[in-house]
DNA sequence: ATTAGGG
DNA sequence: CCCTAAT
């Protein structure tokens, strides 16, 4: 991790914000026309380098002014308003990771400053995120009042994430030039001159930016970062949507949660009082989460926390604030690191074990939930989670292997270095993380099968599915020609929570269900090479499956005879019966068997193959399975 | 390294 | 499937 330890610098009476703005490759045109916030303000202010996502102050408030607007209508506004070089903010948002761009608001509006380039995300990431979520609610309010409005901010640069890495090459506080604007700033900043007063002051700023923020991206990551990444462009209100609230009504709530949070102040008074009101959340929240400042050092993991754990995250955060003793963020130093506390989302993630704090978090969750968040992506997702949580735990406990905690720390981090974007999307990442641990003790336990092509036929190999499987495809033959993978799927669906359990608990040994298709290559082998080549046939009709060995192909012939009931050289019927009862071959491929079987008898005597297939084979009356064979055989190549 | 066979 | 033994 590196940290460039947030810088804040607060010069006597000016307040210098920089801001981060990420380019667009295109280029930074804009920036000519706008002022760069540093060189103006620079001598005036308090240094505050953000790290913005890109946000660049858009001319004066223009249609903003009216700042009260709530973020969804602001970003709606971009979205016709949109300028063409300054917003296309959004788009880049659209495409760039959720997490980095989450991220990168957060600091930016923490007021955390960078390097030009910030090459480690995850640390960042994790304190802006403290930071933003600590500021955002404040800011918030303070939209309704604030005096800033007006400033303008543009989006100098976007920066071109990708999804992992997080390039913020040149962050440059772009601020609004219009002088109206700016008088009013540097009235207000000027009185700032302890370092509380410049925080404040920081923190005001960043309300500024949240509620002034003409562009719908600042607006968006400011407030609610994360449905601007989740649903960039119009879905903010359905995002809302999941509280069944207008979008509007919604942020009221936010807003007003944000308030109860910091202490329960008016929306409306928001704006002054925002700065005071934080240590009322701040207990509001300790109180609240308190359980959950036990797995602080589990939160910095999980920094990468989704927006919606950044909402968590401000109570998290003041909680922290308070027990932040704990903690060990380099970014402690200074004001700053009270903001830097909140890894809110990584304690409820990291915290299943605690039925307490796992009720904590529901709940907070849920509270937050109803907030802006991205809803789709949160309903889910916290479905999900929750889901995933509680499985893991089964886990642990079913493996009660010393490994049950390092799983799921495993589970965690690995899920925080994929990436927020997953982490926050995540469904798929929990079921990811989960199918990985398995996946993992899986190779503990054995390595043998190839593991990378497991993981898609990883379901079957559970033991629990197995059998189950089985058993359908007792019941119902047809099934088994189904690809197995198919299978896996729907039980899946099926019981995807109960899936992650047994797989873990059952462990899955190797077995790899052979689907349809496997067996019809396996046999397509044999006549081919006869029994007993079978790391030739593996080779030719296997060669991309890792699993399936030459043993296991002989292994499953032998089962194949065994089914067909020909090993034996007669008494097909009982016997034949019972196999169908086993398995649920499909005939075709049973007839093939016995077929093949009876062509060359498993070489005990010896006799192999395509020496012996053809022998017969001129005996077309003696041998009817020959022609049918052939038939057989080039349909199922064909197929 | 493959194959056969038992577990 | 896994493992071992025999080639």
């Amino acid at each position: 991790m590196e940290n460039r330890p947030p810088t804040i610098e607060f010069e006597d009476e000016t307040i210098d914000v920089e801001r981060l703005l990420v380019e667009p490759q295109d280029g930074n045109v804009p920036l000519d026309s706008v002022m760069c916030f540093n060189e103006k303000t620079s001598e005036k202010a308090t240094d505050i380098r953000e790290v913005s996502c890109s946000f660049g102050a858009t001319s004066a408030g223009t249609a903003h002014e009216e700042g009260d607007i709530l973020n969804r209508d602001v970003l709606n506004s971009l979205h016709t308003e949109d300028d063409g070089g300054y917003f296309r903010l959004q788009n880049d948002f659209c495409s760039m990771g959720e997490e980095y761009l989450l991220e990168n608001c957060c600091i930016g509006y923490a007021g955390v400053g960078f390097a030009e380039s910030i090459t480690d995300l995850e640390y960042v990431s994790s304190e802006c995120l403290q930071i933003s979520v600590s500021d955002s609610p404040v800011l918030t309010c303070a939209g309704i009042d604030s005096p800033w409005k007006s400033d303008l901010f543009k989006i100098m640069e976007v920066p071109e994430c990708q999804n992992d890495v997080v390039d913020l090459k040149s962050y440059e506080f772009s601020e609004i030039p219009s002088p109206q604007h700016e008088s009013e700033k540097l009235a207000e900043k000027k009185p700032l001159k302890s370092p509380q007063e410049s925080i404040d002051k920081v923190h005001d700023v960043s309300r500024h930016y949240f509620d002034d923020v003409p562009s719908d991206e600042n607006a968006t990551s400011l407030s609610h970062p994360v449905e601007m990444f989740s649903c960039p462009k119009d879905e903010k209100n359905d995002e809302y949507g999941p509280a069944g609230q207008s979008g509007e009504s919604n942020r009221i709530q936010g807003k007003d949660e944000l308030v109860t949070l910091l202490s329960a102040e008016s929306p409306s008074d928001a704006l002054p009082m925002l700065k005071r009101s934080r240590k009322p959340t701040k207990r509001y929240i300790d109180e609240v989460v308190d359980p959950i400042s036990r797995h602080s050092k589990r939160r910095r993991e999980v920094s990468s926390s989704t927006v919606r754990d950044k909402y968590v995250g401000v109570k998290d955060l003041k909680k922290c604030h308070m027990g932040s003793k704990a903690m060990k963020l380099p970014a402690e130093e200074s004001a700053v690191k009270a903001i830097q506390v909140p890894f809110g989302l990584l304690v409820h993630k990291e915290c299943p074990e605690s039925p307490a704090y796992k009720l904590v978090n529901s709940s907070d969750k849920r509270i937050l939930m109803n907030k802006p968040k991205d809803n789709c992506v949160a309903s889910k997702n916290q479905k999900k989670r929750d889901e995933c949580t509680p499985v893991v735990h089964q886990m642990k406990r079913s493996d009660g292997t010393p490994a049950g905690s390092q799983k799921k720390d495993d589970n965690v981090s690995g899920a925080h270095l994929m990436k927020k974007d997953q982490y926050i999307t995540n469904i798929h990442l929990t079921k990811r993380n989960e199918s990985v641990m398995a996946t993992s003790q899986k190779k503990k336990e054995k390595d043998l099968n190839g593991g990378p092509l497991m993981k898609s036929d990883d379901c079957l190999t559970a033991p629990s599915q197995k059998i189950k499987e089985r058993s359908m495809f007792a019941g119902s033959p047809k099934k088994e020609d189904e690809c197995a993978t198919a299978i896996c799927q729907k039980k899946r669906d099926e019981f995807p929570t109960v899936e992650s359990p047994e797989e873990v608990s059952g462990r899955r040994k190797h077995h790899r269900l052979w689907t349809n298709a496997e067996v019809k290559k396996l046999i397509d082998g044999v006549a081919e090479y006869g029994v007993g080549r079978w790391s030739r046939i593996k080779k030719i009709y296997f060669p991309a499956s890792a699993h399936r060995t030459s043993v296991d192909l002989k292994d499953k012939w032998r089962n194949l005879l065994k089914a067909s009931g020909l090993q034996g050289q007669h008494k097909e019927q009982g016997e034949k019966k019972r196999n169908i009862a086993w398995r649920p071959l499909p005939k075709s491929i049973l007839r093939r068997v016995c077929e093949l079987a009876e062509m060359h008898p498993y070489p005990k005597g010896g006799k192999p193959t395509t020496a012996h297939i053809r022998h017969v084979s001129p005996d077309k009356s003696t041998d009817i399975t020959l022609s049918d064979y052939r038939r057989i055989l080039r349909s199922i190549n064909g197929s």
